[in-house]
DNA sequence: TTCACTTATATTGTATACAATATCATGTAC
DNA sequence: GTACATGATATTGTATACAATATAAGTGAA
């Protein structure tokens, strides 16, 4: 008998609807997630709810108060600087496993990411291009086979998206589609070297698109889902 | 009004009890944790076990299969080489922040846990011993002042206890005492080489301490409780 | 008004009840 | 005896009910 084509999952979709509403920037940091709220929207318990938002918590993407409930986190300038300290110590080692081990077909599906990133920023949906970004990292930790490499980095990567949404002043990572590329032709060529110091340039790139002065604003819940109720 | 001493946190609680149980070996790698035989033995509701379960399988200590359950994490060794790689690479990086940000207190603190681990090792409990040098670990994480690497190692250094439960065979860690006061002093001295060097030494030690070819005995949760029943 | 205090409401924390699934034992056919 | 089916049991998954806490609203006195 052959597999249902989707296979019911209620906990992982509230954890996914929560989680990319977070990335595409529809839920932005300091946001309250009221749990009933939530439950309405998704049409599942609070049990399944409060999992999902646990879940997030420890990727560090949802901060949870005792009593007080859970929030988009929203990293101060000094979390974010570690973030991407942090960034910069795995993913350089993520590069270099990536060149020793990377297929052909790693190198197909990284350069489809690629074009998918730049078709979101062709039509201006540059939240979807920021999320697509972070794939793309991601991808190329699995590619490096690095496990736990590929959970810190799930978490980090979620954080950067929020640091960008709050500090960035905007056309920074409009640079992203060439210093992917050519990060995955040093890759694919296994030029461990070069592969390392395109990376920190372009970590560097996200630090220096941000301004850390200004502080985010908050949205509310309803807003961002409104496409459920439709 | 002064603050109670103990504050009771129920799922705080169940969470260190299996989290110590697993890193006192009293929980062998592979062990099935039955959710309701940890109700009996935590007099807390499915509802926290559950929570604590997830917890520990996000920092990757325990496994949750869909509908089977939850057992001790057995990290395979192939899984094990990642696991050291990825901590070679990120306390090379904490080495080099605790070594220019360590305080006095810092100092202090290192040592008495150094000591503790010490006492512990001459008094032949090695299961504390090797809670306690995680600890140390960690801690310098926490003096090196980066969140993201603390966060990632808590999981690491967990993991780790699991490696050297399942495959060390003896002897290889006693020599912890030494390279944690090398270590120590290096950093007092803010020598961020001489504490690399070392650093990789100590964790290169763990890896030619194990034997990657036996596998490891299952235990149950009773016996891993007993004293609880007392 | 403003502050403190009290009460009502909303929200989260925990336990329990019910549903779905898997596991194990029993029995039957071959 | 082995293999397979079938039913009983145990275990996990999800929803709901109740308890504890926090938040907000209201009330009165200075």
């Amino acid at each position: 008998m052959l597999q249902p084509l989707v296979k019911k999952d209620a906990p992982m979709d509230a954890y996914r609807q929560l989680f990319d509403g977070i990335l595409s920037q529809r839920l932005a940091p300091g946001t309250k997630l009221n749990e009933v709220e939530l439950t309405l929207l998704f049409s599942v318990s609070r049990t399944l709810i409060r999992q999902a938002l646990q879940r997030l918590q420890l990727e560090q993407v949802v901060e949870i108060h005792k009593n007080r409930g859970a929030f988009v986190a929203a990293p101060t300038p000094e979390l974010a600087e570690q973030i991407l300290l942090a960034r910069h110590t795995i993913e350089l080692a993520v590069v270099k496993l990536a060149c020793q081990r990377c297929t052909v077909a790693d190198v197909q599906q990284l350069q489809k990411m690629i074009d998918l990133e730049q078709s979101a920023i062709d039509q201006g949906d540059m939240a979807t291009a920021l999320r697509r970004s972070g794939e793309f990292h991601l991808q190329l930790a699995i590619v490096a086979g690095n496990q736990p490499f590929v959970h810190a980095l799930r978490g980090l990567i979620s954080q950067t998206s929020l640091i960008i949404t709050m500090y960035s002043h905007g056309g920074g990572n409009a640079c992203a589609r060439d210093e992917h590329s050519q990060l995955l032709e040093a890759v694919k060529l296994g030029d461990e070297q070069q592969g390392q110091e395109l990376m920190a340039h372009h970590l560097g790139h996200i630090a220096q698109g941000c301004d850390f002065n200004q502080s985010p604003q908050v949205a509310n819940v309803k807003g961002a889902f409104a496409h459920l109720n439709s």
